[in-house]
DNA sequence: GCGGGCATGTAAGCGGTTACATGATTGA
DNA sequence: TCAATCATGTAACCGCTTACATGCCCGC
């Protein structure tokens, strides 16, 4: 079987979902997945002319009222299996969460004291804003997808989200007063 | 002043710890950056160059003893500079950690209870391995670099590698358990 | 008529890894 | 002599973002 990588199968997953164009595709990405998988359009377009060449979804050209023509993806049984096979598979290793702030803190000792500290003031406050919007995402699939048997899972994604946040928050908090 | 890129400042910033060859940057990283900033010698040749070409660091060849030569580096002032603006910039914004396990749980509902929870059994495994890890690092460098003013710094930000990584692990167990 | 949302697409370029190539030196 | 460590380097390729280009349709 063909290897492709994460982000294709990311928009094969999301074709199960009711999003069925590159433009939907990258909606849903902005809303939901947005906080542990970004992608763009110069991806998107490209990896579905793929996935149609090799057979794991179909195309139709489709009309709508009111809005321009749009292509619309399905899967095809081989592309579900190829999904669900992905899906079975451990991951192989976790990957190195680059983080700039800790490479800069790293280097501390270039630093005065207050520098460093305003360096966390600031990291600390970027991390409380994005915890806000996991509050603000949890909440929006909550009310509007209620009976969705995906919501499940899409919350436990971002209850992920909210612990290890809270957890770089605390220690931008005791970092700050040890150093 | 030129913009570099955030692993082209890590070189400069290795740099002023006693290390001074492309090998030795690569020894230091793999020891202590390893967990938030991974780099290979494919990156850190290049960039060598380029950063001589532009002056921020000057090179020497030098012989020694029972090994092969080596090249030897040295910041000008013009490189710490460069090295010490950048620290002082707080980071545009917090980069997104794409996951594949929450990739692979957030499209749950196309397997079974089983296959998720073992998903999430190997992923607490993995990180379990890599908190103790941390506390090999954090060992190492409280006995190796005892009287190095970066040891502080060092400290942490693998402190910040405990503390997410604990987060991680609480969640598997709260997630294997509501799932 | 024009701005904004809907919709599809491409080209350039960056950052990075992998695999390969080369060679010195030492100790078993 | 051979494996291991030290040491430097490059070419091919991948994944991805950014910027750009195009065009439809609706409501103001």
């Amino acid at each position: 079987m063909k290897e492709y990588n994460n982000t294709t199968y990311a928009i094969l997953g999301i074709l199960t979902t009711g999003c069925k164009s590159g433009y939907a595709i990258k909606q849903l990405m902005d809303q939901s997945l947005t906080h542990f998988w970004k992608i763009s359009y110069g991806q998107i377009y490209p990896t579905l002319k793929q996935l149609t060449a090799n057979e794991l979804v179909t195309v139709t050209n489709t009309q709508q009222d009111g809005k321009p023509d749009r292509k619309e993806y399905d899967l095809t049984p081989k592309g579900l299996n190829a999904l669900k096979n992905w899906l079975s598979q451990p991951i192989e290793q976790i990957p190195v969460e680059r983080n700039e702030v800790l490479l800069k803190l790293f280097f501390g000792k270039h630093q005065s004291t207050e520098q460093n500290r305003m360096q966390l003031e600031d990291y600390k406050r970027k991390l409380e804003e994005r915890l806000q919007t996991y509050h603000a995402i949890a909440h929006s699939i909550q009310t509007h997808h209620e009976n969705d048997p995906n919501a499940q899972y899409w919350l436990f994604t971002l209850d992920y989200g909210k612990r290890t946040t809270v957890a770089a928050i605390d220690w931008c908090e005791a970092t700050i007063k040890a150093i």
